[in-house]
DNA sequence: TTAAATGCAAAGAATTTGCATAACA
DNA sequence: TGTTATGCAAATTCTTTGCATTTAA
């Protein structure tokens, strides 16, 4: 629940590696951790969609005390600052990836299939929302449903 | 979590009325009981985005002993005969609604104000993915996020 | 040294399930 | 009378919060 209109991210410094994100964050006033710097690890080192558990198990490889909640609680900071987003690809747990690899999402009701939509996709529905409700829409947070080719 | 493929009402009976509804339930072996008749009349009522809350509410008004926990399995069983859907439209509850008045939803972020999207906003989106991916996409299920026209 | 971050346990919201009892057909 | 449906309590899943303690700056 948090989505800054102009990212910190953007003019704060350099958000493509570990380090530049954590000082980002110490430039804005939060602290550098190693829960931080192993979650930012984790985030960085597959660029895939992760959920908080996932990514806490990951963690846990290097740092077993780090407790779920406090990824949680760093995944809502590095959201706050534009870092990462989180997007919703189901019925389940959050998924969260790196801002700059954002995109949409479609997810098969039937099978779970996820495919990854290029925001190319949406040009027309963003264009006709905008026109028609002055509705700027974010295609990338919740996942289109739907049938993949194998189930429909 | 349950999708018919080719909806039981369809070539059941008239669904466009409580007690049809129910002629169909008894038809697929169900039993009409007076919560799944309040529970309709609810639904049918008002028109609207529901909560399984709201709609417990609605029927507790008349039958306060009918538990939360039987609108669900209620839902799910009405939902299962495709007399209703259900559409997430953030991070709250889920809302159902009757499946004949379905229709896609935008909702905004920031002030959560939703808007009704027709159908029609959503060809070209389905065009593409399903030339592209074979992707049959069901725009109604999960809400497309954004903001509206006062808040962005 | 002091504000921020953490661990832990507990709470929270939304939904589901097991089981004994009630009630439709 | 034989399922099917219900009430109730408890469990589940995902996420958040309070609070005492630790730690980075």
């Amino acid at each position: 629940m948090s989505k800054p209109q102009s990212p910190v991210v953007a003019d704060s410094g350099d958000a493509t590696t570990v380090e530049g994100v954590l000082e980002i964050v110490r430039k804005q006033g939060g602290r550098i951790t190693s829960s931080r710097r192993l979650l930012l690890r984790a985030l960085f080192d597959s660029k895939g969609h992760h959920t908080a558990e996932d990514l806490a198990a990951e963690v846990q490889k290097q740092a077993p005390d780090i407790h779920l909640s406090t990824i949680y609680r760093n995944l809502d900071e590095l959201e706050r600052l534009g870092v990462i987003v989180h997007a919703h690809l189901g019925h389940g747990p959050a998924t969260y990836h790196l801002a700059a690899s954002a995109h949409g999402h479609f997810v098969c009701e039937e099978c779970g299939k996820m495919t990854e939509a290029p925001d190319l996709l949406f040009r027309g529905l963003a264009k006709e929302a905008k026109a028609q409700f002055g509705f700027t829409i974010d295609p990338h947070h919740f996942a289109m449903l739907g049938r993949c080719a194998d189930c429909s």
